[in-house]
DNA sequence: CACTTGACCTGTCCGC
DNA sequence: TGCGGACAGGTCAAGT
């Protein structure tokens, strides 16, 4: 499930690939993945040049050179995936996914630079999967459609997840956007400002302040309950309740296990790759998500799973005791 | 306004 | 082996 260091570590990968490389084709199978891809498209998105691409909370920004931009939240399932021409030679370490795109999951594909113009003469022929050849067919091209040029895939196994076509100068006006809060890592981003916008939220519990992306951006489950437990603070405790000391901590908490997960390409949990086909080594750094049954590092209780704001959190109950109620 | 719940989806897993 | 239901979770719309 992206949450903000998933889509960093995406974006470090697109910004290494795309810049410069021209979009000379669009085809996709899911209306929803690109609500508006029938409308500006042709005059727009087909023949603009990749400028650069940035992250803002969870969302990815792709400049183009038309003045629009591509606009994409990848929510829980998407992958944005770039798929050089190499992966017809031998062995390149991530072709278990991407030698066999489009798959199922496959909702948007965007042909770029010299696609259909360079189809390559000499390059190794794999065996290509019914399947795949059916899906290439479900795009409206031939089975040997992925021998011509590189491609982007947008895949997205649930359908939650959208690319948009926007006015690059349109991009801060869209409601979320108008909404979210400051990006987490930003050095102007203060122990005061998050006890400000935690206070909107003082009734609510402390898990659901942090989820809440116009308190501070870039926050999903992972990365909320691996903050908390690092603060040393019970998930359902009440935002009021958190001392200026505990919250400080939680401030810190979640800059260094941002911070760490960026450095470690991200939590591949169950669906995400970055912009290779790669996975994230987060996980084996986690300290309590996915960890339920296994023993706290810091003090040997077993990790346990319960429910807080409607979501699977993982605490340590000994680390993380909850406030005992004033009567 | 603050807060909660349901909707959007598909794949996996668990109990019967 | 199949089958129903719970669950996974980011965001928005609609509800209290």
């Amino acid at each position: 499930m992206p949450e903000l260091p998933e889509v960093e570590t995406v974006k470090r990968g697109l910004q290494k690939l795309l810049p410069g490389r021209i979009i000379s084709g669009l085809s996709f199978d899911w209306d929803k993945s690109f609500p508006n891809a029938r409308t500006d498209v042709e005059q727009f998105l087909i023949g603009a040049k990749i400028l650069e691409v940035k992250r803002r909370a969870k969302v990815l920004l792709i400049e183009l050179s038309s003045k629009y931009s591509l606009v994409i939240h990848l929510k829980m399932t998407g992958q944005l995936v770039f798929v050089g021409k190499e992966r017809f030679g031998a062995g390149h370490p991530n072709d278990s996914l991407i030698g066999n795109l489009p798959d199922k999951s496959t909702r948007v594909i965007f042909y770029l630079s010299d696609y259909k113009y360079n189809a390559s003469k000499s390059s190794v022929k794999k065996q290509r999967s019914v399947q795949n050849q059916e899906r290439w067919q479900s795009f409206g091209e031939t089975p040997e459609a992925d021998q011509r040029g590189e491609v982007l895939f947008f895949n997205d196994q649930r359908k939650f997840g959208w690319v948009r076509l926007i006015p690059t100068l349109e991009v801060p006006n869209i409601n979320f956007f108008k909404k979210v809060g400051p990006e987490p890592l930003s050095e102007d981003f203060t122990t005061a400002d998050f006890a400000t916008r935690l206070k909107r939220r003082s009734n609510t519990t402390i898990k659901a302040a942090i989820l809440d992306q116009t308190v501070l951006a870039g926050i999903g489950n992972i990365y909320a309950d691996e903050a908390l437990f690092t603060a040393r603070i019970h998930p359902v405790t009440k935002v009021k309740d958190v001392s200026a000391v505990k919250r400080n901590r939680l401030f810190l908490a979640i800059k260094a296990v941002l911070q760490l997960s960026i450095d470690k390409g991200g939590s591949s949990d169950r669906n995400y790759v970055n912009a290779e086909g790669g996975r994230g080594s987060y996980l084996g750094f986690a300290k309590v998500f996915r960890r339920e049954g296994q023993a706290c590092e810091r003090c040997g209780h077993t990790i346990i799973k319960i429910r807080v704001a409607g979501r699977g959190t993982h605490i340590c109950p000994h680390c993380q005791k909850p406030l005992k109620e004033k009567s």
